[in-house]
DNA sequence: CGCGAGCTTGAACATTATCAAGGCAAGTGG
DNA sequence: CCACTTGCCTTGATAATGTTCAAGCTCGCG
């Protein structure tokens, strides 16, 4: 790999696209090829990556770090629609379509990523199905996200959305401990209220709540505990009362 | 056309592809040995094409007629996920990834599909790239659907939901006539009721609303009349009040 | 150590779900 | 052709739930 001939002091770019998994057909000469070619930027927590109603011809891809893209709606609050970790990518919309982006996408901490422009890709993808097909199940991977996102909204209850959210973040950012699962949250208070379209007032209150219960137990302000996977189950789940 | 080997009596078959966005790129020839490797059926309404879990291993496309894809909330009802038209695929998940339905799919009238196996589309895919890339635009577009309508629940004033709901639906299934636009709807009280997430009296209740407020009027169950856009827009979206 | 952003809590208010009782319309069978 | 029946829709009243506004607190950073 070191002979590779676009990296011949040090190989920073190829880590962008190895790590990615719709490049992983790729062997290592393409995989360095490509990295070449690749507009890499480093982001500070808070940056904007790309914003809602921007033109972009690009695929971007977030090499290191999260991010959460939301829309504005109407009354000026953000929805959020997702939570992109490494390797998650977008702006792809454009590059196929010509259209514009429909949301906008902002770091949640420091991060990098790396832009690959629309005739590239394109290309790209012609010659190469193996590429193509990864896409489509990437592409897949993020609608069945999207699909168990609206589902977990659609449930009536708060509680019952509330534990969803906290189960699905349990499994992306949580670790076991010897008291149970404990989550690095990704978004803030506000930015789990916004979510879920509720206000941040009550996700304060049924975090407390929940705490009360002796389910889970704030870390700090940025992590919590979850001691009960069971209950929050049952109340993400069966129990509506 | 007629010379086609597949179809030498009745084409009727080559409908269901030559319908279909992601094989446009194909000639007629392709179009219909495609064809003949499908397998037709036809439904009746209310009939389950797909269910939640069940294990497929084909894409499915809706040849005619509408259905709706749902899941089932732990309170047992339905959360519907999209509504399908013509043209409409869906169980191209369990074709790449291997994994089981996340949703059902169920025609809301009179309906007709064709299903192609794993191999064959596979195959299809690494040979043209071209129908990889009208595959990715087509989920694509929907999963810029589905962001939409992710970014009307998020809305917290069920107005505003409600008249989104009814923008989008005036957009796909609406006729301009020269008293407004004339929607006929693809779902019930109830089924709309459930793609937002709400009560189906409530549903009712905002739309006896809107019709006191002059905006719309209902035209038997089946079709609602809209009579003032602008109002429903603003609704929709700058009002919260 | 002090400051500020973000979080929590309380109380009043607004909205929606739920339960219950009809109503309307389409389809069925006499 | 009419009465009946069934499914779906509407409306009302009440209880449950969430939002909003306001105040005070805590954590984390400089």
């Amino acid at each position: 790999m070191s002979q590779c001939p676009c990296c011949q002091s040090s190989c920073l770019h190829k880590l962008c696209t190895e790590q990615i998994p719709i490049f992983s057909s790729l062997d290592g000469e393409e995989m360095c090829r490509l990295a070449a070619i690749a507009r890499h930027r480093q982001h500070q927590k808070g940056e904007t990556i790309l914003s809602e109603g921007e033109d972009v011809d690009a695929l971007i891809i977030l090499s290191a770090g999260s991010a959460k893209a939301y829309k504005l709606t109407p009354d000026g609050r953000e929805q959020i629609l997702y939570v992109f970790a490494q390797g998650d990518f977008f702006g792809e919309r454009n590059l196929l379509g010509g259209r514009k982006s429909a949301y906008t996408v902002e770091t949640l901490g420091p991060a990098s990523s790396c832009a690959f422009g629309c005739e590239e890709f394109f290309g790209l993808l012609r010659g190469n199905p193996e590429i193509a097909i990864k896409v489509i199940q990437e592409l897949e991977k993020r609608m069945e996200r999207m699909e168990e996102t609206m589902h977990t909204m659609g449930v009536r209850s708060l509680d019952g959305r509330v534990c969803s959210l906290l189960l699905e973040f349990g499994e992306k950012y949580g670790s076991e401990t010897q008291e149970g699962t404990l989550i690095h949250l990704p978004l803030s208070r506000e930015g789990m209220a916004n979510f879920l379209g509720i206000a941040r007032e009550t996700m304060s209150r049924k975090l407390s709540q929940l705490e009360a219960d002796g389910i889970l137990r704030p870390v700090g302000n940025k992590s919590i505990l979850l001691l009960d996977r069971p209950a929050l189950r049952l109340m993400a789940g069966k129990t509506d009362s």
